[in-house]
DNA sequence: CGACTATATTCGTTTATGCGAATATACTTG
DNA sequence: CAAGTATATTCGCATAAACGAATATAGTCG
């Protein structure tokens, strides 16, 4: 377990990209698709920030077919489990996490990007809007 | 309540000097020329830290004469407590932390550069190894 | 295999952050 | 008020971190 752990940790938290992506974790997994939805930033910033989560440790990554599916890692360490209590905090605190949790559950309602249902219905035109194609 | 003050504090655990003074005031009051003793790093570089963790909320100072006290301050809310709480897992997770307060019972043992009968028995030589005089 | 979808990574640039050196400020004491 | 001590701030620089744009990779499906 390297030293600095705790610090990029912390750093994790630090940035308000980061602290949204984690706040929404908190509902259960997600994947890439449907963060860019919530979160509204472009696909290639969500999937950095989930890179620099992914090496933290603070979350993990399930690949599923096309999908990945993120999830917030289990605590490793009692440190861990208290950081996440302050995310647990930081809802009352940013009206900002507030309103991606209300874009969560619209999005829920109508099914996210890989909702099997969702994608049978869906006859072209691609997932979460990325502006390549 | 500005709403990035969130950002700001979890920024202030984000860097590793910031976080060796919060866990070292964790203790109790301490003058700055103290912290400079224990921390073993550039007075001016101490005063920055301490001026970020005074504009965060994090940290009160209190003068007293020449010296500057230096406390934690009381949780403003319930995030900032629980911010308190993952400063106390610190201790377990980082050796350098352990050090920090070797030294500073050390410190307490001898009294501090603020301690009085510390003052009247020394003959000249300054506090905290200001390379300015 | 080729077209397509979802996600990841790289590159170049901008911006934020921390630091050393120098200096300023606040207070005390003679 | 002058000298001395403790602390704070400013400035210039170096490094790190975030971003947009472009592109690469991994998987699916016909």
């Amino acid at each position: 377990m390297p030293e600095d752990r705790l610090d990029v940790m912390f750093r994790a938290f630090a940035d308000r990209t980061r602290l949204r992506i984690l706040n929404v974790l908190r509902e259960g997994q997600i994947c890439v698709g449907d963060l860019v939805e919530v979160i509204k930033a472009p696909q290639p910033t969500i999937s950095r920030h989930l890179a620099y989560l992914r090496r933290s440790g603070l979350v993990r990554c399930e690949r599923e077919g096309n999908w990945c599916f993120y999830t917030l890692a289990e605590p490793s360490s009692a440190f861990h489990g208290r950081l996440l209590d302050c995310l647990g905090c930081c809802l009352g605190e940013v009206p900002q996490l507030r309103r991606d949790m209300q874009r969560l559950g619209r999005l829920r309602q109508r099914g996210g990007c890989c909702d099997r249902e969702v994608i049978s219905a869906r006859r072209g035109g691609n997932c979460c809007a990325n502006a390549n194609a």
